[in-house]
RNA sequence: GGCCCCAUCGUCUAGCGGUUAGGACGCCGGCCUCUCACGUCGGUAACAGGGGUUCAAGUCCCCUUGGGGUCACCA
């Protein structure tokens, strides 16, 4: 039994990843199988080169391990999909020479002229198969000649596509449903559905255990194992993790990042453990449990289905009862571990040298690197503000702020600055007043050590989420503060 | 919007035809206690609605409603 988890090296690790991995992982070592690790980058406009050693960074800090993978190596090497593209073309040559795909030569203008008008005709949007009938012999020589073009997978016309999805039964569609999914990209490259049908079969994947989203191109899956005339794995899709709201947890509305649970403190095992609740159930009234022991009762007939809310309240509680049974050695070595280290400390000291007088003034000054995400904001609520904006605008400006550092790589002062002159300047706020509202949202208060030096010191994922808590709290000010204003209305 | 998936307290969930619908987080209160926290005891709170099937439905089926996902040369 080989199971796999294949993250996209494209940001920072999600806890998605981390929660996907997880299973995989379970899965497999209840059966003694194999969990290999695959990375996805045939996207190099969105592969980002810090991203992939931060996700084995992170996963290991969870506690999880793969047998195979592109840093431990393995039987199906390379396990990296940038480094197998070879392997992507020779298949699609296959399935050309079978007549199971063909190729395309529209342009992204024309695709995007035909989708304009399906959406003109209230039409699904979808290739039109423009060129699923020209003659292979010509693509073939206009392919020759280098003339740009994808190949796209040449689906059936009608009938139904039936997927087996272990953990809810056959998941019907009909071909009608799906267009003609291009399979290699004009950069030569693979898409993740060819990529990963190949890799999968290749790598001799056995069970496919992956977020539901994928549900709706599990069928173009199915069907390209039938174009190899190979066998399917068995699909299992898991539920996903979901904001307070219900939608799919994002960024915008969630810290998502593995690293900012590992910056607020939280234990791995709990994370691990809290990742676990949810959608599965241990069985009894058992919450708390370990991986071994998850490892030995686990089942899949104990999944729920709906998507679960990745609650950090009760994330929180659940860390609290693995921080209450460590040893205070143990207490004392995760604490240090944290940020109370000599690493950690050497990058302070150049910020509060010339802020202290005495080395017991030194906790007033730097508490703010050891608060978690939230900042209490009230005292200086008043503050938060630039000259004659709003604090609706005040918030998007925040929030472009966030959006602008995350496009970027790496976290240094430098960087931060840059992107702040620039931003203020976009935003037409001065820079004086544009930075005094930055360092409100990440220090709370007026006075602090220097903005960027700050914010690279305390890291991303925290410097980020106080931004956007601080973001939404001025916007829930100004909101709470309107009703009482304004004029009562009949 | 088309298609697909899902549906028990606010949240995570147990339940697999017969239960006073259980546990946990949160919230509220009692106890413990020099304070607070911990701990502990208790309380609040749910089967989305409507049809069937059945002696019996939270559990099975259908419809409605609601939520989510997906419709890229991103994964």
């Amino acid at each position: 039994m080989r199971v796999r988890i294949a993250p996209s090296p494209t940001g920072d690790p999600h806890v998605g990843t981390a929660y996907i991995a997880l299973f995989n992982y379970v899965f497999a070592k209840k059966h003694g199988g194999t969990f290999v690790l695959r990375i996805e980058d045939t996207d190099q406009t969105r592969a980002r080169a810090d991203s992939e050693q931060m996700i084995f960074d992170a996963l290991h800090w969870c506690g999880l391990t793969w047998d195979e993978g592109p840093d431990v190596g393995g039987p199906y090497a390379p396990y990296r999909q940038s480094e197998r593209s070879h392997i992507y073309q020779d298949h699609v040559g296959v399935l050309l020479a079978k007549g199971e795909a063909y190729r395309c030569f529209c342009t992204a203008e024309r695709l995007q002229k035909v989708r304009i008008q399906q959406q003109a005709e209230k039409k699904n949007p979808g290739y039109d198969r423009h060129c699923r009938d020209l003659d292979p012999k010509d693509g073939e020589a206009r392919a020759k000649a280098g003339e740009p073009h994808v190949v796209r997978m040449k689906v059936p016309l009608t009938g139904d596509i039936v997927v087996e999805d272990e953990l809810r039964g056959p998941v019907t569609i009909s071909a009608e449903q799906l267009d003609d999914q291009v399979l290699l990209k004009s950069d030569g490259l693979p898409t993740y559905h060819l990529a990963n049908v190949v890799d999968d079969h290749l790598m001799e994947i056995t069970h496919v255990i992956r977020a539901e989203e994928w549900i709706s191109s599990t069928p173009k899956h199915v069907l390209l194992y039938q174009a190899f005339g190979w066998e399917p794995p068995r699909f299992f899709h898991m539920p996903l993790l979901r904001n307070s709201d219900g939608s799919k947890i994002s960024k915008r509305k969630n810290p998502v990042s593995i690293n900012y649970y590992r910056d607020i403190g939280i234990l791995p095992h709990a994370l691990l453990n809290f990742l676990a609740t949810m959608g599965w159930s241990f069985g009894g009234d058992r919450e708390k449990f370990t991986l071994a022991e998850m490892i030995d009762v686990f089942s899949w007939d104990r999944m729920s289905l709906g998507g679960p809310v990745f609650n950090l309240e009760k994330l929180s509680h659940l860390n609290e009862l693995y921080i209450h049974e460590l040893t205070e050695a143990q207490l004392v070595d995760a604490v240090i571990g944290w940020r109370f280290n000599r690493e950690y400390l050497a990058r302070l000291a150049p910020l509060f040298q010339k802020r202290i007088k005495k080395l017991s003034d030194v906790m007033s000054v730097v508490d703010l690197f050891f608060h978690g995400g939230e900042l209490d904001y009230a005292p200086v609520l008043a503050d938060m503000k630039v000259p004659d904006v709003t604090a609706e605008d005040t918030r998007d400006g925040l929030l472009a702020y966030v959006d602008k550092i995350e496009a970027r790589e790496g976290f240094e002062p430098a960087m931060l600055e840059e992107v702040a002159r620039e931003w203020a300047d976009a935003q037409k706020w001065k820079t004086k007043h544009a930075f005094m509202l930055l360092r409100l949202a990440v220090t709370g208060r007026k006075a602090s050590p220097g903005l960027f030096e700050t914010m690279s010191v305390l890291g991303k994922d925290l410097t980020r989420r106080r931004i956007r808590a601080a973001a939404e709290t001025i916007k829930k000010a100004a909101e709470a503060a309107k009703p009482a204003q304004a004029p009562k209305a009949k």
